[in-house]
DNA sequence: TCTAATTACATAACTGGTTATGCAAATATA
DNA sequence: TATATTTGCATAACCAGTTATGTAATTAGA
């Protein structure tokens, strides 16, 4: 068994957690039985708390011992059916069901007494023996996962590993069918394809390379999953409008958006511009909170050849 | 939930261990949809086993893994269903269920290889944020729990707790009903009462203490609850037998018989005896294994006024 | 060599929890 | 003040494991 987690890795550390509970919970109920306490394991918690607080309600004890209602529910039923509990007691709140200890129930509590204090003897001493502290341990685990999760740390990692598979490469000829087609995908599902759409998917050259702009792809594996263009502006108040960015769904999660906005940034210092420009639309709340992350502000209306933007950003470059 | 635990103490340890697993397998399903593998998280340690060893039966599995068999059967099935693997393949012995990976279960288990990377890396991360080591910690409390389990532990803190209580102290007249009560009970229970019986627990001053020895009496809590008899003996080769002694089964488990033992060879010292003699029956496993314990050894036979007697036992003291 | 014991596995039933759901009581709101 | 929403809890159904049990195939033994 050992070697099997060895093999596996952290991988298996739920699995590994699982069969060293049940080592516990089975030493449980033999324990149970050398003190000859008529009580199921599994109805320590509750027990715990209403020695600690007289009366208490299902929920109330649901969330004190972090289990669900239910279980406190079925708990509860069968430790009154042992006679350990009355439940149901008279309450102003009739929908809640107020439960307290029995007589029987606090003598038997009188005698776990005895039992918890030699459990606690015996882990303490198991903990003297061990270098590293599982209590502890746990304790930290448990703290650190509050903080980030298991799941967001994964995740963050794959992005960490993907993003290295991730370049972003300046446009050429053969990536203008990608150009045109990523663009078209997202403008068309949420959208119409417009006549300034056409014009600049179909000539990028013409229409933003040759004009003083550039074009960014981002490859993932070699190939073009994302782009994003830098295109010259006629206009007193802006130099550059960030536009066309596009990134395919099946790509999404590899901060590709970023990394082309950032490619982006860097080209608009590199050709002097000052001020950065773009038009969206509120809809698409990734793209904003992107632009926001990139450092864009809202700025009020102007006009623009888009029936879809109905929103309008500027960054301004502080170098 | 966290203070919870800091009230309960070490007790509800298993608790805490099945909430802490419990987030780690609710994380565990999220994990594999995030990398869009359709597999569910309780296949995994057979899956992995497939992967290292291509063919297996389903016992091999569950030994490999430390599931019960059943387990591995239903996994096994689930999987089939999926179209990951491969069951009931031709073997020579009829009787075994030889499994394999499918095609499909090859070219799933490649993706995940590449899940395992990261969440390896995001535990790696957790573990150097932490103080304590979890992984190190359970690999550490399986090996101590391994080699001494939890209700050992336990079973032994609570006999050093009780022999706390246990008070052993010299006969007065008022154990004489002790004395006889207790030695009735297990010689009628295993044999039946003989003559020589009754003179002694019928007149213990007369046959015992006048004649030069003694008796000692083991009160737990104050109670008499096991009793034993050092009586001087009319032979050239012993000086004392050690005899009628008797544990309530009440009081099992304390150490009572160890301590009366040691009490009356302490004794036979102070009276400056050199050898302690005793008779018994191979039926009373557990006395005759006290007896090894004090130092006793057995000795060819000799003539005795019990007819339940079938091994003499001697022990010669070395001061 | 024939029978008895053992082995491999499927199935059923149980365990200690969970989520989903519905109902009655209490509270908030128009 | 009537209605909508929320709350407390019981019940049902599920989940991932377990133990118990029955059956067919294999192996051991008289």
């Amino acid at each position: 068994m050992k070697s099997f987690f060895d093999k596996t890795g952290k991988m298996a550390l739920g699995s590994r957690l699982r069969m060293l509970t049940a080592r516990f919970t089975d030493d449980a109920t033999e324990i149970y039985k050398l003190y000859d306490l008529p009580l199921s394991p599994k109805w320590f918690p509750v027990l715990f708390i209403l020695i600690e607080d007289t009366e208490k309600t299902i929920t109330e004890i649901a969330e004190e011992i972090g289990h669900s209602q239910p279980s406190v529910t079925k708990i509860i039923k069968e430790m009154a059916a042992a006679g350990l509990v009355a439940s149901n007691l008279k309450s102003a709140d009739k929908r809640t069901n107020v439960v307290k200890l029995s007589e029987k129930g606090q003598q038997l509590s009188e005698k776990l007494k005895v039992q918890l204090v030699d459990v606690e003897a015996a882990v303490e001493t198991l903990t003297s023996e061990a270098r590293h502290n599982l209590w502890e341990a746990i304790a930290e685990w448990e703290f650190l996962l509050d903080h980030k999760s298991l799941l967001r740390r994964v995740n963050e990692e794959k992005k960490l590993r993907e993003s290295k598979d991730v370049r972003i490469v300046e446009y050429e000829a053969k990536y203008q069918s990608a150009f045109k087609a990523l663009n078209e995908e997202w403008i068309s599902t949420y959208f119409t394809m417009e006549a300034a759409d056409y014009k600049a998917l179909d000539n990028p050259k013409t229409y933003i390379l040759d004009r003083g702009g550039k074009i960014f792809v981002a490859l993932y594996k070699d190939e073009p999953v994302g782009v994003c263009a830098l295109i010259k502006m006629d206009d007193p108040d802006y130099d550059f409008e960030m536009a066309k960015m596009a990134v395919s769904p099946k790509a999404q999660g590899k901060n590709i958006g970023w990394l082309l906005g950032n490619a982006i940034v860097k080209a608009t210092k590199e050709l002097g511009g000052k001020k950065l420009y773009l038009e969206s639309n509120t809809l698409l709340k990734p793209a904003i909170s992107l632009y926001h992350k990139l450092g864009f502000k809202k700025v009020v209306s102007r006009a623009t050849p888009y029936a879809r933007a109905n929103i309008q950003m500027e960054l301004v470059l502080d170098n």
